[in-house]
DNA sequence: CTCCATAGCTATAGCTTCTGGAGCTTTATA
DNA sequence: TATAAAGCTCCAGAAGCTATAGCTATGGAG
């Protein structure tokens, strides 16, 4: 039996972080001892373990609820589980084409190294005058 | 003298949010017409393109305050400008790094490509089993 | 057995950056 | 002048937590 705070040490994952979790229906309400705490079993630390992971990951509450109802069902075919990691692989891939693109106009506005006034800054002017920049963001 | 919906159309920012951007300081407290509605000058106008246009680059609501604050003072030095891009071109370039991790943990994970059961999926199989990752994230 | 520190409880509010809706008023146009 | 489009204020919600207040339970020492 395993009270909040040791899933908490044993998983990194915040106090607040697991009721929160419960509220959001990722864990199962758990047995409660007689003063009304909350008792968890092995089942429950090796599923906050997997959330815990999954978000590390970057994937959102809803793909982790669906991943974890998927996973109650080891007999059923795991197209569903992959096509929900491609999704989110793609959408990370997203994330960074469209950073690297501001890392781009970035590099180009701070060249100004600030040595000189906020009248001829050129991170100033650039900010003001969309059409300074080099592509679209 | 243009009216709120005007602005938007100009600048592609949000109705609501110009009036968000009033609350929070970004914009000052326009003119009124008689009727209570908002009227803004060309000035206001350049200024909102500017918070657009920093907002498309990721800059914080803090970071645009300040940097609209200094952007009043021409003749005073940059290097505060200069500082605020950099930190925020160097926190961009963190967020690429943390993302292209994921991105080859995600690619490791769904290599297993849906065309088994779920029970000896690799995508359920490795957030389960964080010991089967790669690299840290 | 009592005391105390630590840990846990609930409920609520706050963070960030908007976005949308309800219910009403003003403005512009025909 | 009638009416539609646009504006107003106020409030709630989204995501994923985090923090606080005010209280109770637990566990070990003396």
């Amino acid at each position: 039996m395993y009270t909040i705070g040791d899933l908490a040490r044993r998983t990194g994952v915040k106090i607040p972080t697991i009721r929160y979790y419960e509220q959001m229906g990722l864990l199962a309400a758990p047995e409660r001892s007689e003063g009304n705490q909350r008792r968890y079993e092995k089942r429950e630390l090796e599923r906050l373990a997997f959330i815990r992971h999954a978000r590390d990951l970057g994937l959102s509450i809803d793909a982790i609820r669906d991943l974890l109802a998927l996973s109650e069902h080891p007999e059923r075919p795991c197209g569903e589980a992959d096509r929900i990691a491609t999704e989110h692989l793609a959408s990370v891939r997203e994330k960074i084409a469209r950073l690297k693109k501001l890392e781009q106009e970035l590099e180009r506005i701070v060249a100004c190294h600030g040595n000189h006034t906020i009248g001829d800054c050129y991170v100033i002017r650039a900010l003001a005058d969309h059409s300074l920049c080099e592509s679209e963001h």
